[in-house]
DNA sequence: CTTGACATTCCAGTAACTGGAACGTATAGA
DNA sequence: TCTATACGTTCCAGTTACTGGAATGTCAAG
Protein backbone atom coordinates (compact mmCIF):
# COMPACT_ATOMS: atom_id res chain seq x y z
CA UNK A 1 0.00 0.00 0.00
CA UNK A 2 1.20 3.56 -0.39
CA UNK A 3 1.30 5.89 2.40
CA UNK A 4 -1.66 7.38 2.30
CA UNK A 5 -3.59 4.43 3.18
CA UNK A 6 -1.04 3.57 5.99
CA UNK A 7 -1.73 7.06 7.30
CA UNK A 8 -5.32 6.61 6.86
CA UNK A 9 -5.32 2.93 8.66
CA UNK A 10 -3.07 4.09 11.42
CA UNK A 11 -4.26 7.33 12.05
CA UNK A 12 -0.72 8.62 11.56
CA UNK A 13 -0.86 11.80 9.14
CA UNK A 14 1.64 11.04 5.97
CA UNK A 15 3.78 13.64 6.61
CA UNK A 16 4.23 12.06 10.63
CA UNK A 17 5.53 8.45 8.69
CA UNK A 18 8.19 9.91 6.74
CA UNK A 19 9.09 11.88 9.71
CA UNK A 20 9.52 8.60 11.57
CA UNK A 21 11.21 7.22 8.75
CA UNK A 22 13.63 10.30 9.06
CA UNK A 23 14.91 9.24 12.63
CA UNK A 24 14.41 5.33 12.09
CA UNK A 25 11.69 5.24 13.85
CA UNK A 26 10.01 3.16 11.07
CA UNK A 27 12.46 0.90 8.53
CA UNK A 28 13.39 2.80 5.49
CA UNK A 29 10.46 1.96 3.21
CA UNK A 30 10.43 -0.29 -0.04
CA UNK A 31 10.14 1.75 -3.30
CA UNK A 32 7.68 1.29 -6.51
CA UNK A 33 9.16 2.00 -9.41
CA UNK A 34 8.20 5.04 -9.33
CA UNK A 35 9.98 5.91 -6.18
CA UNK A 36 6.67 5.98 -4.02
CA UNK A 37 6.93 4.51 -0.77
CA UNK A 38 5.45 1.13 -0.22
CA UNK A 39 4.14 -0.38 3.16
CA UNK A 40 2.50 -3.93 4.25
CA UNK A 41 0.94 -4.79 6.95
CA UNK A 42 3.93 -5.45 9.04
CA UNK A 43 4.15 -1.63 8.86
CA UNK A 44 0.61 -0.85 9.86
CA UNK A 45 1.24 -2.69 13.04
CA UNK A 46 4.40 -1.44 14.09
CA UNK A 47 3.36 2.31 13.65
CA UNK A 48 -0.25 1.41 15.47
CA UNK A 49 1.94 0.98 18.20
CA UNK A 50 3.73 3.62 17.55
CA UNK A 51 0.57 5.77 17.39
CA UNK A 52 -0.70 4.08 20.61
CA UNK A 53 1.87 4.76 22.86
CA UNK A 54 1.76 8.14 22.02
CA UNK A 55 -1.50 8.70 22.90
CA UNK A 56 -0.67 7.50 25.99
CA UNK A 57 1.98 10.61 26.12
CA UNK A 58 4.83 7.84 25.60
CA UNK A 59 7.91 9.77 24.00
CA UNK A 60 9.39 8.72 20.84
CA UNK A 61 12.37 7.93 22.80
CA UNK A 62 10.65 5.68 24.68
CA UNK A 63 8.80 4.37 22.01
CA UNK A 64 12.17 3.38 20.63
CA UNK A 65 12.78 1.48 23.51
CA UNK A 66 10.06 -0.88 22.86
CA UNK A 67 10.51 -1.51 19.23
CA UNK A 68 13.94 -2.06 19.69
CA UNK A 69 13.40 -4.88 21.89
CA UNK A 70 10.72 -6.18 19.33
CA UNK A 71 13.16 -6.06 16.42
CA UNK A 72 15.60 -8.01 18.23
CA UNK A 73 12.30 -10.70 18.23
CA UNK A 74 12.40 -9.95 22.33
CA UNK A 75 9.11 -9.73 23.54
CA UNK A 76 8.80 -5.78 24.97
CA UNK A 77 5.06 -6.84 27.11
CA UNK A 78 6.95 -6.80 30.34
CA UNK A 79 9.04 -3.76 29.78
CA UNK A 80 5.68 -2.16 28.32
CA UNK A 81 3.84 -2.90 31.29
CA UNK A 82 6.41 -1.70 33.74
CA UNK A 83 6.36 1.85 31.47
CA UNK A 84 2.65 2.09 31.36
CA UNK A 85 2.95 1.89 35.54
CA UNK A 86 5.76 4.37 35.54
CA UNK A 87 4.13 6.35 33.30
CA UNK A 88 0.79 6.22 35.33
CA UNK A 89 2.89 7.72 38.42
CA UNK A 90 4.40 10.70 36.02
CA UNK A 91 1.34 11.33 35.93
CA UNK A 92 0.34 11.82 38.94
CA UNK A 93 2.93 13.51 40.14
CA UNK A 94 2.22 16.50 37.08
CA UNK A 95 -1.72 16.53 37.80
CA UNK A 96 -0.07 17.39 41.28
CA UNK A 97 1.83 19.88 40.20
CA UNK A 98 -0.74 21.73 37.98
CA UNK A 99 -3.63 21.69 41.16
CA UNK A 100 -0.46 23.76 43.07
CA UNK A 101 -0.69 25.86 40.13
CA UNK A 102 -4.35 26.36 39.54
CA UNK A 103 -4.56 27.31 43.48
CA UNK A 104 -1.66 29.55 43.45
CA UNK A 105 -3.55 31.50 39.93
CA UNK A 106 -6.69 31.54 41.91
CA UNK A 107 -5.37 32.59 44.61
CA UNK A 108 -3.10 35.12 43.41
CA UNK A 109 -6.20 36.78 40.81
CA UNK A 110 -8.86 36.79 44.04
CA UNK A 111 -6.05 38.61 45.70
CA UNK A 112 -5.38 41.06 42.80
CA UNK A 113 -9.01 41.81 42.73
CA UNK A 114 -8.77 43.60 45.57
CA UNK A 115 -6.08 46.11 44.23
CA UNK A 116 -6.81 49.11 41.65
CA UNK A 117 -6.25 48.56 38.38
CA UNK A 118 -4.68 51.54 37.37
CA UNK A 119 -1.08 51.56 38.78
CA UNK A 120 1.39 51.17 36.61
CA UNK A 121 4.32 49.98 38.78
CA UNK A 122 3.41 51.30 42.20
CA UNK A 123 3.30 48.43 44.66
CA UNK A 124 -0.49 48.46 44.81
CA UNK A 125 -1.02 46.01 41.74
CA UNK A 126 -1.58 42.77 40.83
CA UNK A 127 1.44 43.03 38.70
CA UNK A 128 3.46 43.76 42.00
CA UNK A 129 1.74 40.39 43.15
CA UNK A 130 3.13 38.18 40.26
CA UNK A 131 6.15 40.27 40.35
CA UNK A 132 7.12 38.95 44.48
CA UNK A 133 6.24 35.40 43.82
CA UNK A 134 8.24 33.45 46.07
CA UNK A 135 11.01 30.96 44.08
CA UNK A 136 10.00 27.92 45.71
CA UNK A 137 7.30 27.20 43.36
CA UNK A 138 9.73 27.23 40.97
CA UNK A 139 11.01 24.25 41.69
CA UNK A 140 8.39 22.85 40.88
CA UNK A 141 8.33 24.24 37.54
CA UNK A 142 11.46 22.86 36.57
CA UNK A 143 10.08 19.32 37.14
CA UNK A 144 6.86 20.39 35.21
CA UNK A 145 8.96 21.44 32.21
CA UNK A 146 10.74 18.04 32.45
CA UNK A 147 7.54 16.24 32.39
CA UNK A 148 6.40 18.49 29.35
CA UNK A 149 6.40 16.22 25.96
CA UNK B 1 24.57 46.08 38.79
CA UNK B 2 26.34 43.57 36.24
CA UNK B 3 24.56 40.66 34.94
CA UNK B 4 25.70 38.63 37.80
CA UNK B 5 23.63 40.40 40.11
CA UNK B 6 20.94 40.99 38.15
CA UNK B 7 20.57 36.96 38.10
CA UNK B 8 20.95 36.74 41.48
CA UNK B 9 18.16 39.12 42.31
CA UNK B 10 15.84 37.81 40.01
CA UNK B 11 16.42 34.20 39.92
CA UNK B 12 17.20 34.02 36.09
CA UNK B 13 20.52 32.49 34.80
CA UNK B 14 22.29 35.21 33.69
CA UNK B 15 22.63 33.27 30.07
CA UNK B 16 18.39 33.13 30.28
CA UNK B 17 18.76 37.12 30.79
CA UNK B 18 20.97 37.52 27.72
CA UNK B 19 18.20 35.54 25.82
CA UNK B 20 15.82 37.46 26.47
CA UNK B 21 17.55 40.39 25.32
CA UNK B 22 18.11 38.70 21.90
CA UNK B 23 14.33 38.23 21.66
CA UNK B 24 13.93 41.80 22.75
CA UNK B 25 11.75 40.77 26.35
CA UNK B 26 14.51 42.87 27.92
CA UNK B 27 15.76 46.28 26.26
CA UNK B 28 19.18 46.16 24.70
CA UNK B 29 21.31 46.59 27.83
CA UNK B 30 23.44 49.40 28.52
CA UNK B 31 27.16 48.88 28.27
CA UNK B 32 30.12 49.59 30.22
CA UNK B 33 33.48 51.02 29.03
CA UNK B 34 34.59 47.15 28.80
CA UNK B 35 31.46 45.59 27.26
CA UNK B 36 29.84 44.43 29.91
CA UNK B 37 26.10 44.79 30.45
CA UNK B 38 24.52 47.03 33.10
CA UNK B 39 21.03 47.11 34.66
CA UNK B 40 19.12 49.41 36.89
CA UNK B 41 16.76 48.67 39.48
CA UNK B 42 13.90 49.13 36.52
CA UNK B 43 15.44 45.92 34.75
CA UNK B 44 14.97 44.13 38.14
CA UNK B 45 11.40 45.25 38.37
CA UNK B 46 10.78 44.05 35.07
CA UNK B 47 12.56 40.86 35.19
CA UNK B 48 10.89 40.01 38.33
CA UNK B 49 7.53 40.45 36.72
CA UNK B 50 8.62 37.96 33.74
CA UNK B 51 10.24 35.67 36.06
CA UNK B 52 7.16 35.91 37.94
CA UNK B 53 4.64 35.16 35.43
CA UNK B 54 6.90 31.95 34.22
CA UNK B 55 6.16 30.43 36.91
CA UNK B 56 2.72 30.77 36.77
CA UNK B 57 2.94 29.02 33.31
CA UNK B 58 2.63 32.00 31.27
CA UNK B 59 4.56 32.02 27.84
CA UNK B 60 6.95 34.55 27.19
CA UNK B 61 4.29 35.50 24.20
CA UNK B 62 1.80 36.21 26.72
CA UNK B 63 4.28 37.95 29.04
CA UNK B 64 5.32 40.50 25.79
CA UNK B 65 2.08 41.44 25.61
CA UNK B 66 1.98 42.54 29.45
CA UNK B 67 5.11 44.22 29.24
CA UNK B 68 3.79 46.22 26.13
CA UNK B 69 1.09 47.34 27.63
CA UNK B 70 3.26 48.90 30.40
CA UNK B 71 5.94 49.60 27.67
CA UNK B 72 3.52 51.58 26.74
CA UNK B 73 2.63 53.65 29.63
CA UNK B 74 -1.12 51.47 30.28
CA UNK B 75 -1.22 49.55 33.67
CA UNK B 76 -1.18 45.69 32.63
CA UNK B 77 -2.89 45.01 36.05
CA UNK B 78 -6.84 44.80 34.20
CA UNK B 79 -5.30 42.14 31.65
CA UNK B 80 -3.30 40.30 33.81
CA UNK B 81 -6.10 39.43 36.14
CA UNK B 82 -8.57 38.46 32.90
CA UNK B 83 -4.59 36.10 31.84
CA UNK B 84 -4.87 34.44 35.47
CA UNK B 85 -8.27 34.17 35.08
CA UNK B 86 -7.80 32.35 31.32
CA UNK B 87 -4.76 30.59 32.46
CA UNK B 88 -6.23 28.74 35.25
CA UNK B 89 -8.88 27.46 33.11
CA UNK B 90 -6.80 25.99 30.84
CA UNK B 91 -4.50 24.06 33.83
CA UNK B 92 -8.04 22.88 35.31
CA UNK B 93 -9.01 21.25 31.75
CA UNK B 94 -5.63 20.27 31.08
CA UNK B 95 -6.09 18.70 34.88
CA UNK B 96 -8.72 16.75 32.92
CA UNK B 97 -7.39 15.44 30.25
CA UNK B 98 -4.14 14.31 32.54
CA UNK B 99 -6.99 12.66 34.80
CA UNK B 100 -8.72 10.70 31.52
CA UNK B 101 -4.98 9.68 30.57
CA UNK B 102 -3.44 8.49 33.85
CA UNK B 103 -7.10 6.46 33.95
CA UNK B 104 -6.27 4.90 30.74
CA UNK B 105 -3.09 4.11 31.70
CA UNK B 106 -3.66 2.22 35.04
CA UNK B 107 -6.69 0.66 32.94
CA UNK B 108 -4.09 -0.57 30.08
CA UNK B 109 -1.69 -1.93 32.88
CA UNK B 110 -4.29 -4.02 35.15
CA UNK B 111 -5.55 -5.60 31.60
CA UNK B 112 -1.95 -6.40 30.63
CA UNK B 113 -1.54 -7.92 33.78
CA UNK B 114 -3.81 -10.89 33.07
CA UNK B 115 -1.75 -11.52 29.72
CA UNK B 116 1.54 -13.41 29.11
CA UNK B 117 4.43 -11.60 28.52
CA UNK B 118 5.89 -13.49 26.03
CA UNK B 119 3.86 -13.01 22.78
CA UNK B 120 5.76 -11.22 20.25
CA UNK B 121 3.22 -10.06 18.26
CA UNK B 122 0.21 -12.04 18.94
CA UNK B 123 -2.81 -10.96 19.60
CA UNK B 124 -2.34 -11.88 23.37
CA UNK B 125 -0.02 -9.30 25.09
CA UNK B 126 -0.63 -5.69 26.33
CA UNK B 127 1.63 -4.60 23.30
CA UNK B 128 -1.92 -5.65 21.18
CA UNK B 129 -3.79 -3.24 23.11
CA UNK B 130 -1.61 -0.52 23.37
CA UNK B 131 -1.53 -0.74 19.61
CA UNK B 132 -5.29 -0.97 19.45
CA UNK B 133 -6.45 1.86 21.50
CA UNK B 134 -9.32 3.76 20.29
CA UNK B 135 -8.68 6.89 18.03
CA UNK B 136 -11.12 8.95 20.38
CA UNK B 137 -8.67 9.87 23.15
CA UNK B 138 -6.30 11.33 20.74
CA UNK B 139 -8.12 14.33 19.91
CA UNK B 140 -7.59 14.62 23.79
CA UNK B 141 -4.22 14.61 23.35
CA UNK B 142 -4.20 17.48 20.14
CA UNK B 143 -5.42 19.41 22.70
CA UNK B 144 -3.12 18.57 25.74
CA UNK B 145 -0.15 19.24 23.21
CA UNK B 146 -1.29 22.64 22.77
CA UNK B 147 -1.50 23.23 26.23
CA UNK B 148 2.08 22.06 26.86
CA UNK B 149 4.40 25.29 26.83
C1' DC C 1 52.44 36.30 35.59
C1' DT C 2 49.30 33.10 36.12
C1' DT C 3 44.99 31.37 37.90
C1' DG C 4 40.11 31.65 38.44
C1' DA C 5 35.91 33.61 37.96
C1' DC C 6 33.66 36.41 35.59
C1' DA C 7 32.18 38.59 30.85
C1' DT C 8 31.34 38.50 25.56
C1' DT C 9 29.79 36.23 20.96
C1' DC C 10 28.05 32.64 18.02
C1' DC C 11 26.62 27.90 16.66
C1' DA C 12 24.00 23.99 17.66
C1' DG C 13 20.79 20.94 19.97
C1' DT C 14 16.52 19.73 22.45
C1' DA C 15 10.92 17.28 21.16
C1' DA C 16 7.87 16.17 17.87
C1' DC C 17 6.37 17.63 14.58
C1' DT C 18 4.40 21.26 10.89
C1' DG C 19 4.53 24.73 7.00
C1' DG C 20 5.99 25.74 2.69
C1' DA C 21 8.51 25.58 -1.60
C1' DA C 22 9.68 23.29 -5.75
C1' DC C 23 9.03 19.49 -8.29
C1' DG C 24 7.53 14.61 -10.21
C1' DT C 25 3.49 11.27 -11.12
C1' DA C 26 -1.05 9.26 -11.89
C1' DT C 27 -5.69 9.68 -13.37
C1' DA C 28 -9.95 11.61 -15.02
C1' DG C 29 -12.37 14.73 -17.95
C1' DA C 30 -12.84 18.19 -22.04
C1' DT D 1 -3.76 16.00 -26.12
C1' DC D 2 -4.08 19.19 -22.72
C1' DT D 3 -5.02 20.17 -18.17
C1' DA D 4 -6.73 20.11 -13.56
C1' DT D 5 -6.29 17.79 -9.27
C1' DA D 6 -4.69 15.02 -6.03
C1' DC D 7 -1.39 12.46 -5.01
C1' DG D 8 3.88 11.55 -4.28
C1' DT D 9 8.99 13.20 -3.51
C1' DT D 10 12.86 16.21 -1.27
C1' DC D 11 14.75 19.82 1.52
C1' DC D 12 14.81 23.99 4.44
C1' DA D 13 12.94 26.42 8.15
C1' DG D 14 10.14 27.43 12.20
C1' DT D 15 8.00 26.30 16.61
C1' DT D 16 9.20 26.90 22.62
C1' DA D 17 12.29 28.31 26.04
C1' DC D 18 16.03 27.66 26.84
C1' DT D 19 20.89 25.10 27.47
C1' DG D 20 25.62 23.32 26.17
C1' DG D 21 29.81 24.31 24.36
C1' DA D 22 33.57 26.73 22.06
C1' DA D 23 36.50 30.59 21.45
C1' DT D 24 37.83 34.70 23.37
C1' DG D 25 38.19 39.00 26.43
C1' DT D 26 38.43 41.24 31.28
C1' DC D 27 39.36 41.72 36.02
C1' DA D 28 41.14 40.96 40.77
C1' DA D 29 44.09 38.35 43.75
C1' DG D 30 48.33 35.81 45.02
Amino acid sequence: MEIRELAKRSGVPARTIRYYEDIRLMPPAARKPNGYREYTEADVDRLKLVAGARRLDFSLAEIKEILDLRDRQIAPCGVLLEMLEQKALEIQQRINELEELEHHLRRLRQLGLTFPTDDIEGKNCVCHLVSQQERNISEKQLKLKSNQG
